[in-house]
DNA sequence: CTGATGTCAGAAGAACTGACATGA
DNA sequence: CTCATGTCAGTTATTCTGACATCA
């Protein structure tokens, strides 16, 4: 009954490829990312942290101090959840949070050197969680598929 | 003051590329699928379709009529999650539930020939989404995509 | 008794929207 | 008047847990 039924369609082109379920990318991608988010997830909680931390971190280090809506915009943070997020990291004092003073509206955030030296840890975390996420691939294969990746999500920023 | 800063720093080894946010492959998949997420959950709505309907029908066309606890098993989806979704799919007369002669307390879960017209014309759907979220990936890049993340996912599931 | 099954009710956490006061 | 900013309240959709009656 499962094979022959198949064969009862009008059998016009689509690749019916005997294991289309586990093959189709939007799923793997949904179910992979599942898994990675929980693994980054718990990994960070271990260290005090959450994802959005590392993010506004990092985007701090790299790019410098901002304003709220900048770092918003940077991460890809809701700037209405990085109020939280950062009140968070304050209350950790890892950043500081200062009124802009050519712009009143603005709150201008930086990173402090406790706020670096958890950074830095943070990294190291992430790394060890990589490693984990990405055992089976080899150095080669775990670049490309970080460029297709990339590729891919670099299309559809630009789309969208 | 961003790219100094850096170098106060004991660079012990952690390779601290520029954009070491952007190239977080945990970051990456996450944002990608919520892409790919949208673009699918969209596209099924123009079909009056969500993702566990094309789950579950094609499970149900591939592997033949099953329990619905089984069905959960192949699919991912909760059992708990899994009777509304078979609402969905009986109202539509997409599938039939009907009493298992063997075992009172299971439902066997059958596919009609209405379903499997259904799942075809998904199948079409689904085709295109695909082709839209790998656009810009070649035919031998999008096979590699797909290996690539087929591995990491049997990985993960065999370790859990 | 145990364990599996289908069902329901609800928790928990995340993404997202809308409104608002302040100020450019 | 408009628009951006920071903040808060609340919606929505999804994953996941727990309990329960039924039956093997």
């Amino acid at each position: 009954m499962t094979r022959s039924e198949a064969a009862d369609l009008p059998d016009d082109g689509a690749p019916q490829t005997p294991d289309r379920l586990r093959r189709r990318a939007s799923r793997l991608l949904s179910q992979l990312s599942t898994r990675s988010d929980r693994l980054i997830t718990e990994g960070l909680a271990q260290a005090d942290a959450r994802k959005w931390h590392y993010a506004a971190l990092a985007s701090l280090q790299e790019y410098g101090p901002a304003s709220q809506a900048a770092l918003s915009r940077r991460t890809g943070i809701y700037s209405s959840d990085m109020v939280g997020v950062l009140n968070e990291l304050v209350e950790r004092d890892l950043v500081e949070r200062g009124p802009d003073p050519d712009d009143r509206r603005r709150n201008i955030i930086t990173i402090s050197a406790q706020g670096r030296r958890h950074l830095h840890r943070l990294d190291k975390v992430l790394d060890a969680l990589h490693e984990e996420l990405l055992a089976p691939l080899s150095q080669a294969e775990r670049d490309q598929f970080v460029e297709l990746l990339t590729r891919l999500l670099d299309h559809h920023t630009r789309t969208s």
